[in-house]
RNA sequence: GCCCUCGUAGCUCAGCGGAUAGAGCAGAAGACUUCUAAUCUUUUGGUCGCAGGUUCGAUUCCUGCCGAGGGCGCCA
């Protein structure tokens, strides 16, 4: 029996017999409240739950009575072996190993799938993450959210949800003005102009458009900017776009800023002329000073912002707000931000921008906010000039220990890269540890193919060594952990889920041959271990699939 | 000054209000004529930054303080 089937069937019992204690159903007992968790020591079996525990408050008895009341009819369901009452009043559940071991084969049937659940299904959501602007390289200060962000649309998808991973192009602006007055000296051999990019990248560039446009030296200087811009950034663009495709990041939307800018509407509006209409509308806009301002205040901001200068330019606020208009015209039911600590400051900004627009600011919209990245403890910043770019990053570590080590920690959590640890190939090196689990999967597959251990007949009643309870317990357990990953939006668990999976697969190796020892016979129980090795195996290449991992076969 | 995030073993980090706070590495001791030893077994190591509060119970929630990082514009 999986654990929410398990977790279901406690609260069920557990509900009749609040309502003979009390007469009612009050409170209600849902599958959540059974906390139902894989307890830290073996002996404590393989499922504890503390519901005894949680009930005793409103039922006013002592934890220990209830769990001694439940204890019996927990044991009645046909999956439980035996229920140990525990501490201040736990519930510690052994499984009926013979049925266990079912488990392994429902793995091999679900494949792929195994792990999907519908906990979000129905539900679109617009993901947004990296969001660099086109005008350089993608460095550090990029990679994790990349990772991060691509992680987490896979185990939204996993999670049923429809989800579109969106990067916002900021294509429009000074900046790329400057961007290409930077290319357009360079590639007119002249000095560059004040505050000018600079780079390797930027030198190249400027020898591309120069060969591009063999007469820029003969236009009018506006000409050739216009022209040395538009080429400079596309090429940056499909540069960044390379970069992480490389770095196994799909996004399904690349969405341009300009397309804010230019008049879309038969009035002759821009969608950040409407936006400013949209949220007037909506009664948080005032004027004051000449300039149009949002009551951003109304939301949690700490001030409110100017969305149109005295001078009837717009903010850099006005496309954000006419960015989330967007989205939510395209109809997500849920947009969630990823930014950096740097930005946080935006954080109130934008659910004022979705509270002004009429959504919830607390429901529809998630901000997301990841503490940077320091490789060996030194602190990265363009100020201290010892920016890392990401392709440097993933040539020197490889797109697996890169993509693993940024996906196995809350966003939330300070992290320090070790490149000495990440090129290594150890047990310290986490990466690798599943890995290499996954490849001795397929190793110990070929073995017993060519040994003639098949599978069938497949006896689950076999699968009963200690080692290979906890590794059942394990695989069954890896669609919550999905679940709970998306709906925490927190990938890391994925990570962290395998790490302790690869160490119940090593044990059971160390522990159970599949392959029998030269020449013993083939029992049941090779064939019973060698659909449980194959399961294993399954579960690790879905759960790096996760992460944007390879799940090598040999190693 | 105000706001946000973080502070857990020597190091890098986990820990959905629950049991004696865990893992890997580092340190110590073991296991390869046997399916991949990139593995496994045993072991040393903690005032969960400090002080209060809520709770039957707090590393977890709340408040204050200390420390680290980041942010605060009619810039983009």
């Amino acid at each position: 029996m999986d654990p929410a089937s398990l977790a279901w069937r406690i609260a069920q019992l557990a509900e009749k017999y609040v309502v003979e204690q009390t007469g009612s159903a009050n409170p209600p007992v849902a599958a959540d409240d059974v906390a139902l968790e894989r307890p830290k020591k073996a002996e404590f079996g393989d499922w504890a739950t503390s519901i005894a525990l949680k009930l005793a408050g409103p039922l006013g008895a002592s934890p220990r009575d209830i769990a001694t009341a439940l204890q019996p009819r927990l044991e009645a369901i046909d999956d439980i072996a035996r229920v140990d009452i525990a501490g201040p009043g736990f519930l510690n559940i052994t499984l009926d190993t013979s049925r266990l071991g079912q488990t392994a084969a429902q793995i091999l049937q679900a494949g792929e799938t195994y792990g999907h659940s519908d906990g979000l299904a129905g539900t679109t959501v617009n993901l947004e993450f990296v969001s660099a602007n086109p005008t350089g390289p993608l460095h550090i200060g990029h990679t994790r959210w990349a990772a991060l962000g691509d992680s987490l649309a896979r185990v939204l998808r996993a999670a049923g949800a429809d989800v579109a991973a969106e990067f916002y192009i900021n294509d429009q602006g000074s900046q790329m003005d400057l961007f290409g007055e930077s290319v357009l000296a360079a590639a007119l051999g002249q000095d560059p102009p004040e505050d000018a990019y600079q780079g390797a990248y930027i030198a190249e560039l400027g020898k591309a458009v120069a060969e591009e446009f063999p007469t820029l030296a003969e236009m009018s200087h506006d000409e050739a900017l216009v022209c040395v811009r538009e080429s400079a950034y596309h090429r940056q663009l499909g540069a960044i776009r390379t970069s992480l495709e490389e770095f196994n990041v799909h996004f399904d939307v690349w969405f341009s800023e300009r397309q804010l800018h230019v008049m879309s509407t038969p009035e002759g509006l821009s969608l950040v002329d409407r936006s400013v209409e949209r949220l007037r509308e909506q009664g948080h806009v005032f004027d004051e000073d000449g300039a149009v301002w949002v009551r951003t205040t109304d939301f949690g901001d700490d001030k409110d912002r100017v969305i149109r200068r005295a001078n009837g330019a717009y903010t850099y606020f006005a496309a954000d707000a006419a960015y989330y208009l967007s989205k939510k015209d395209r109809g997500f039911d849920l947009t969630i931000y990823l930014l950096g600590a740097d930005h946080h400051g935006y954080v109130h900004r934008l659910k004022a921008i979705a509270g002004a627009a009429g959504d919830d600011p607390a429901v529809d919209i998630e901000v997301l906010i990841g503490q940077l990245v320091s490789v060996n403890g030194a602190k990265l910043s363009k100020r201290a000039g010892n920016i890392i770019e990401l392709d440097d990053l993933r040539e020197w570590l490889g797109t697996d220990a890169l993509r693993y080590s940024l996906g196995r920690s809350p966003a939330d959590s300070p992290l320090t890269l070790e490149p000495d640890v990440l090129l290594s190939k150890t047990n310290d090196n986490p990466v690798f540890y599943v890995q290499y689990a996954h490849a001795r999967t397929h190793q110990v597959a070929r073995n017993a193919e060519a040994a003639g251990v098949t599978g069938e007949p497949f006896d689950p009643a076999t699968l009963s060594h200690a080692t290979e309870a906890e590794l059942l317990t394990a695989l069954a357990d890896f669609p919550r952990v999905v679940a709970h990953a998306a709906e925490l939006r927190e990938p890391h668990r994925v990570a962290r889920y395998l790490e302790d999976l690869s160490g119940s697969y090593h044990r059971w190796y160390d522990a159970c041959r599949v392959t029998p020892k030269g020449d013993d016979p083939i029992g049941p129980e090779h064939h019973a271990r060698v659909v449980l090795n194959n399961a294993t195996g399954q579960v690790l290449r879905n759960g790096l699939g996760l992460l944007g991992v390879s799940a090598p076969e040999r190693m």
